[in-house]
DNA sequence: TTTTGAGTTGTTCGA
DNA sequence: GTCGAACAACTCAAA
């Protein structure tokens, strides 16, 4: 009689999952599966409270999913998951592949401790429809570019979604930490694990996507995304199972590269691990950018959303308050950070990383990488978002700076994006704007055309 | 090997 | 208000 370990982490879901279907295989008909995640201080210590806490929520209902069979130990894996492979009498242990840049070092350091107690560690399936380092260039290499890479990526495909295993055995009696609970929050997350990811899609398809290539770019709509970024980065839900959903339609292919976004960051990050840190082009690194004790306030008033630019302090409020921003509110306090305080983009991206519910270091770091214009984008030097110009495209009535900025309750949709120039004046409590646009927009391309 | 076409998401200015 | 041009040159991918 087999025993197996499903290793899960970042693949917090049944359906759909490889690993889970390799390890009930393994143990066969009459074995049974341990499945088990592992607090791994290394990667709790860097999840800010938000990510913590939705994790912990997902736990609690992968756990509930499984009877309550989910086997939690704490501890660095490469001790922890040797151990309870041991002392359960696994034959074999599997999980999703993961290709972060921990994550490759961490499995390397598992497969090793566990080959030197008989046992293989399994790599099934990922967390991407096609695994990062999978499509190359004719010259066998990542892409760099992304509509060469989407071309490839389309072309290559994927497998259909499969349901979950009916005839899981899961195992008995192994001893389990309680999952841990979760920090304190003060913002609203949103609703974890894989019912409440299939019900989000649900949500999402059921109001259609026909208008989705517009809508996407509205931060003051409630759904003109899918808000699944969380889940995708936790597994609750697996692209594949999205991406089975789209046809061909004008807004489903915007939807399908979206999600190709996402691998391609991945498949970059892959290929140059160290552009989680660094620039990925090398003569960007050059940038001029501000530095010192005296940036320290510049910073605090973008991340406490003070800067005077209502577009850009409501996304950096509603970071603090949903620990998600809107994709195109991203952009614009990104290059508002960059371009007009001048300040190094992973400082920014680091707050990110902290605050996000669906921080993701791939997308996270190259997301920030092509508003500073050091990324894979070969990013014309004058493409500098103004704050005003797309507040009034993107937010057209104020509806969203108006729900996290309540100071601007009573001021027009005429002004409200640039309340300055309000002939009533500043509504109480607004500060007045921190930098001069077009003064900081001259600044930044003295520095571009430096390179 | 060489050549060619193309590169998510912008802004401003002047006609 | 709308529209096209200019804002640089360079690297990538593929033929």
């Amino acid at each position: 009689m087999a025993t197996a370990v499903v290793w899960f982490r970042r693949d917090l879901r049944l359906s759909d999952n490889p690993a889970l279907l390799e390890a009930v295989a393994a143990a066969g008909p009459d074995g049974a599966v341990v499945p088990c995640f592992v607090l791994d201080p290394r990667l709790l210590g860097a999840a800010g409270a938000p990510r913590v806490a939705f994790l912990v929520r997902c736990l609690q209902e992968l756990d509930r999913s499984m009877g309550g069979h989910l086997v939690v130990r704490p501890g660095p894996p490469a001790t922890t998951i040797p151990a309870l492979a041991a002392e359960v009498g696994a034959t074999s242990v599997h999980a999703a592949e993961d290709f972060g840049p921990y994550g490759r070092q961490r499995d390397d350091d598992v497969a090793r401790t566990l080959a030197d107690v008989g046992i293989d560690l399994q790599l099934d399936g990922s967390a991407y429809a096609v695994p990062p380092g999978t499509v190359t260039t004719a010259a066998g290499g990542g892409y760099k570019v992304f509509t060469p890479f989407a071309r490839a990526w389309r072309g290559h495909g994927w497998p259909e979604p499969v349901l979950a295993p009916s005839n899981v055995r899961w195992a008995e009696g192994v001893a389990s930490d309680r999952v841990p609970d979760e920090p304190v929050v003060a913002c609203d997350l949103p609703a974890a694990g894989e019912q409440a990811a299939q019900a989000a899609a649900r949500r999402f398809w059921e109001r259609g996507l026909d208008d989705y290539d517009e809508r996407r770019n509205r931060p003051d709509l409630p759904d003109g995304t899918s808000r699944l970024s969380a889940h995708l980065k936790y597994g609750t839900i697996h692209p594949r199972q999205l991406l089975a959903l789209l046809g061909r339609s004008r807004s489903e292919g915007r939807f399908r590269t979206e999600l190709c976004w996402r691998e391609f960051y991945a498949d970059v990050l892959f290929h140059r691990p160290d552009t989680a840190r660094r620039s990925f082009n090398e003569k960007m690194a050059a940038i001029e950018v501000d530095t010192g004790p005296s940036t320290d306030e510049r910073f605090a008033a973008w991340a406490e959303g003070r800067t005077g630019f209502p577009i850009v302090d409501a996304g950096m409020r509603q970071l603090r308050g949903e620990a998600w921003v809107h994709n195109r509110v991203r952009m614009i306090v990104a290059s508002f950070l960059v371009k007009d305080l001048h300040l190094d983009w992973t400082r920014g991206a680091r707050w990110f990383m902290t605050h996000l519910v669906d921080g993701d270091l791939a997308s996270n770091q190259h997301g920030w990488q092509w508003t500073a214009g050091t990324g894979t984008d070969p990013s014309p030097y004058f493409r500098i978002f103004n704050p005003v110009t797309q507040g009034e495209r993107f937010d057209p009535d104020g509806d969203y700076v108006r729900r996290w900025i309540p100071e601007l309750a009573g001021v027009d949709r005429r002004w409200v994006h640039h309340p300055w120039d309000d002939p009533a004046g500043l509504p109480a409590g607004y500060p007045g704007p921190i930098a001069d646009h077009a003064v900081e927009r001259e600044e930044a391309l003295r520095r571009y055309r430096g390179l």
